[in-house]
DNA sequence: TTTGTGCATTAACATATGTTAATTACCATT
DNA sequence: AATGGTAATTAACATATGTTAATGCACAAA
């Protein structure tokens, strides 16, 4: 295993939070982690039970999904490369409500939460480095709720589309449609009324 | 201003959210702070001004609403008594992009901005607190997301109620349903169906 | 190549919600 | 009590989205 290079993602990771965090802390994360290569379409974390970790995707694509009441799949998000599979599992409520599967081989960095939860209270930077990340999960949340509000789905699309790029080529369309609250037929449909009108 | 009250009060709170902070430390903020009363219908908050304080509502009741491309009214949210009047003004955007009103006579805390972050940065049990409440905010997020995916009006109707029992029957009918995300006239015709069915 | 499997598309129809406009109910003020 | 203004309800119709089923497409396995 390649500390030096973990490290570099992790620190790189920090980064794109503006975070700065000193090398021999991300150097301790990265001896308490452990790596593990997924291959596509494997089940990672399921309904019930206990959230013993938190994730970062180093590389690849990870979708966090419910199943509701009919038994239907819904995404509820996506983790590209650079970003956490964290839901609230990780605070408040100890039983997963939502599955986590991978859509590309994925490379995950893998830490328990008592070891982050001990990190965090322990050392001041990780805890201003949590804020930032709960704030920024929280401007998101807020973003979204705005766009079942105010947007139709063509609308929601169309700011999916500009706020993930990749994912709209890579990603099955149903789940990009379960995504933005609505039947897979319906962006389909959604699809060929904007190519129509250009 | 009788100091002690407004201590307890924010003891309370504070307890409500499992958090304990030093009577002193909330002596500090309560010095810091400025009350005031407002009377119902007031704007507290506008799009576009400079986010300069956070208020908690010792008393009343305050609605958060954002004006749609097409002039409309839509609430994003409200804040009882004993929670806080909090956006993403106070976290990376400076610019209030929605609006703020009171929907009853309503008796605020304000604190500043700087103030609270000051205090959020130079005390631990401060630090662990706003942490707490950025969890809460994010998890209660999540729960609306998942509304928005996975119910219809009726169930988002059904769930307001057991979440919100008294803001069910004394906020008018038209904030409830462009919170519910759907328009006054359908909310009329949702609860006239569940009555006919019982 | 053949076969099988899952996905995307399409069409027809069903349902939920939006829109408009009229009516009624409920207040606050005078 | 009378008035005026806002909110809630209702109905008729419009539109968006859901549902079902059939078809075609792409890709992987045999």
């Amino acid at each position: 295993m390649d500390k030096n290079y973990f490290v570099s993602q992790l620190k790189e990771f920090s980064e794109s939070y503006q975070i700065n965090v000193d090398e021999d802390i991300l150097g301790e994360i990265v001896n308490k982690a452990t790596f593990r290569v997924i291959s596509k379409g494997e089940i990672i974390a399921s309904i019930g039970e206990k959230t013993t970790a938190a994730a970062l995707v180093l590389s690849g694509l990870a979708r966090c999904y419910y199943i509701d009441n009919d038994g239907n799949d819904i995404t509820r998000g996506f983790a590209p490369e650079g970003t956490m599979c964290m839901d609230e599992g990780f605070f408040g409520y100890s039983e997963r409500i939502c599955m986590w599967e991978t859509l590309e081989e994925t490379t995950l960095m893998l830490c328990k939460t008592e070891d982050i939860k001990k990190l965090i209270k322990e050392n001041v930077a990780i805890k201003d480095a949590w804020i930032l990340l709960l704030e920024r999960a929280l401007r998101y949340k807020i973003y979204r709720e705005n766009g079942f509000l105010v947007e139709n789905a063509t609308e929601r699309y169309i700011h999916f589309k500009k706020m993930y790029p990749n994912l709209s080529e890579t990603v099955p369309q149903k789940h990009i449609a379960t995504y933005l609250g609505i039947a897979p037929e319906s962006l389909s449909r959604i699809r060929r009324a904007m190519k129509e009108t250009d």
